[in-house]
RNA sequence: GCCGACGUAGCUCAGUGGUAGAGCAGCGGUUUCGUAAACCGCUGGCCGGGAGUUCGAAUCUCCCCGUCGGCUCCA
């Protein structure tokens, strides 16, 4: 899950006992050997430790699969075998020898994978009591220096990860030093579970996904569309101030369009079917870039207006297959806060280094603190020259250190387009998400035919850079509502204060002092359900995650102020209106 | 799309072949109350959809749709 590739627990850092890696290399052996017990004849893949855990990949005979009831009776037989104390025993073969005992044992995948293995590497093996495997190492001593483990899932998953080789069986387990890590391992995942986005869109009253609507597609309830409404205008007023101009684009264009762009190409998969009009194609539009390349073409561009940069909340649609779809993570309508920047090619490293920044300030306005970047270089299929590349790669880096950003390159990963920087956040669980990319894009004004007049009075190619800073408003939505497990603060919640009377006698006046905020600029609710207690009312503001409630009973009335009652630590503060305003103000930097 | 699991009221869930249930929410009434739930009553379901087995199906079988956990891909 490139969005979210959750660590849940701790870092895989031992600190008492054995390297979590080995620990979990090694389970995932004793799971083999289970599962090759109970189902003789079964073949395996790969097996590695993973963030939090292991798993295994298995070709059962006959077809079999895995079923949820299997891994308690795996798991048994797992400590069946570790009560035995089977060694880990390494053993190196040669090629020939290795290909033989795998052959004997009718391992195809383990013969592939020996037949990959360079000439001259050393073939190592481990044997752990009946079961015999290839692999690197290291491992425990022996079977019961695994102190805790548990299997989570059974899922299928293709040999390689690629869709035309045969779909193995995986077993997911997790392991660790001791049972109380293991509880705590467990606690967390079901943290996770409680600060699902899915779960609180639902309780909040934010979004929903309706069967009938289509799947993918997301509806926007009043308050999850005031917090994007609010998000928008940051975003807008970020954008302005960063040199930034906003365009509107359609959600249509002719087939044609995507044709020149090279979409049709290599995209067509993820793009919704065609419709006829009039005799001509039109597609629903997955990205914007050819319109902003169309709103440069419009007219001839001199070197005077670069860097143009045009910005766009834009709403795209892709198809994606029905079982990769997620919540507001993955979906088939989503809004990209996109824009594209066209400038000459010196001016790149100074567009780079904005557009981090940016990055840093919205990501910090957001409590998203800790950045980590990804650079991905050339790849073996890909447009323009070798010197573009070059250059362009090189920019990035020297931006990368200029800015002060560690980060880690991926060689060969970038779109085939051009070279591209990935921006991971980390949420308050530790979780990581991409949200910003920035890709430069050699494609594109070349399809286009894209040029400026330089001050030579020639013709140039614009440099043209594809980036998005949230990403897509429905993921970033849902990654800030698990950040904040859906306690948002104060200037993105949807209501941020609720004034609650304590009888009804006090709604006049509750009502008084709502309006007040509500001048102030502040989205405020008077709960007025009849024969409601002040009790239930504070119960449901607090449920509802509303910030702050001003309470006014018969002795505010009668000094002219509110009781503030902080919902999310319960402190409690006589205050005027006022200053309850400035208060509230300052909070929300506003 | 593929592998596995699941789908019962708006929500959380009980109900394994014999008349569809609970709590919360909603609605009506009574209560006017000081920091997380007042009380009483009522409504609400083609048991995801379709086909089949059966005297009889929420329950068993098959197909489809959707959701969840993965694989792959990505914002």
């Amino acid at each position: 899950m490139a969005g979210r590739s959750h660590t849940i627990g701790p870092t895989n850092m031992a600190e008492n006992g054995i390297d979590l890696e080995t620990l979990r290399h090694s389970a995932a052996h004793l799971m083999a050997a289970a599962v090759c017990e109970l189902w003789p004849g079964a073949e395996y893949g790969i097996g590695p430790s993973i963030e939090d855990g292991f798993y295994y990949d298995f070709l059962l005979p006959e077809g079999q699969r895995f079923t949820d009831e299997d891994l308690p009776q795996i798991e048994a037989r797992m400590r069946e075998i570790a009560s035995r104390r089977p060694e880990y025993l390494r053993q190196e073969l040669s090629r020939q020898q290795a290909l033989a005992e795998f052959g004997r044992r009718e391992q195809r995948f383990k013969v592939e994978l020996i037949e990959r293995i360079p000439e001259g590497e050393v073939i190592s093996c481990y044997r752990t009591g009946d079961f015999f495997d290839l692999c690197r190492g290291p491992h425990v001593h022996d079977a019961s220096e695994i102190p805790a483990f548990k299997l989570l899932h059974p899922a299928g998953a293709y040999w390689h990860g690629d869709e035309t080789q045969p779909m193995l069986q995986r077993v997911y387990g997790t392991a660790w030093n001791s049972q109380p890590e293991l509880d705590l391992y467990l606690e967390r995942l079901e943290q996770a579970r409680l600060r699902d986005h899915r779960k609180l869109g639902r309780e909040l009253d934010l979004f929903s996904i309706s069967e009938e609507l289509g799947p993918g597609l997301v509806l926007w309830h009043p308050y999850g569309a005031t917090v994007r409404t609010v998000i928008e205008d940051y975003w807008r007023q970020a954008h302005r101030r960063a040199g930034y101009q906003l365009v509107y684009t359609p959600h249509l264009a002719r087939e044609k369009l995507w044709e020149t762009s090279g979409h049709l190409g290599y995209f067509a998969d993820e793009m919704f079917g065609a419709m006829e009009v009039e005799g001509d194609r039109y597609r629903v539009k997955p990205m914007s870039c050819p319109f902003h390349i169309l709103i440069y073409k419009s007219r001839a561009r001199s070197y005077r207006e670069l860097p143009l940069r045009l910005a766009e909340l834009a709403s795209v649609y892709r198809y994606q297959r029905s079982g990769t779809l997620h919540g507001l993570l993955r979906v088939r309508g989503f809004t990209q806060d996109d824009a594209h920047i066209f400038c000459q090619p010196e001016q790149v490293e100074e567009e780079l280094a904005r557009v981090l920044r940016l990055v840093r300030e919205m990501n910090a306005r957001f409590g998203f603190y800790e950045l980590e970047v990804d650079l991905s270089t050339k790849p073996i299929k890909a447009v323009g020259s070798d010197e573009l590349w070059e250059q362009a790669e090189s920019a990035l880096t020297r931006v990368l250190l200029a800015e002060e950003l560690e980060y880690k390159l991926n060689p060969g990963e970038g779109a085939f387009y051009g070279p591209k920087v990935d921006i991971h956040i980390r949420d308050a669980m530790g979780r990581r998400w991409q949200c910003a990319t920035v890709q430069f894009d050699f494609n594109e004004p070349e399809r286009f035919g894209l040029e400026y007049v330089g001050a030579d009075g020639q013709p140039h190619r614009p440099v043209m850079i594809h980036r998005v800073l949230l990403g897509a408003l429905e993921r970033f939505f849902a990654v800030l509502l698990e950040h904040y497990a859906g306690a948002l603060p104060l200037w993105l919640s949807p209501v941020q204060l609720q004034v609650i009377s304590v009888s009804d006698d006090q709604l006049d006046y509750a009502h008084q002092v709502a309006l007040r905020l509500e001048q102030a600029g502040f989205r405020t609710e008077v709960p007025d359900r009849p024969g409601d207690r002040m009790g239930a009312k504070i119960r449901d503001s607090e449920l509802a995650k509303v910030p702050y409630a001003a309470i006014v009973g018969r002795k505010e009335v009668e000094a002219n102020n509110v009781n503030l009652r902080n919902n999310r630590n319960n402190e409690q503060t006589p205050i005027s209106v006022e200053d309850l305003i400035a208060r509230l103000r300052s909070e929300s930097g506003s």
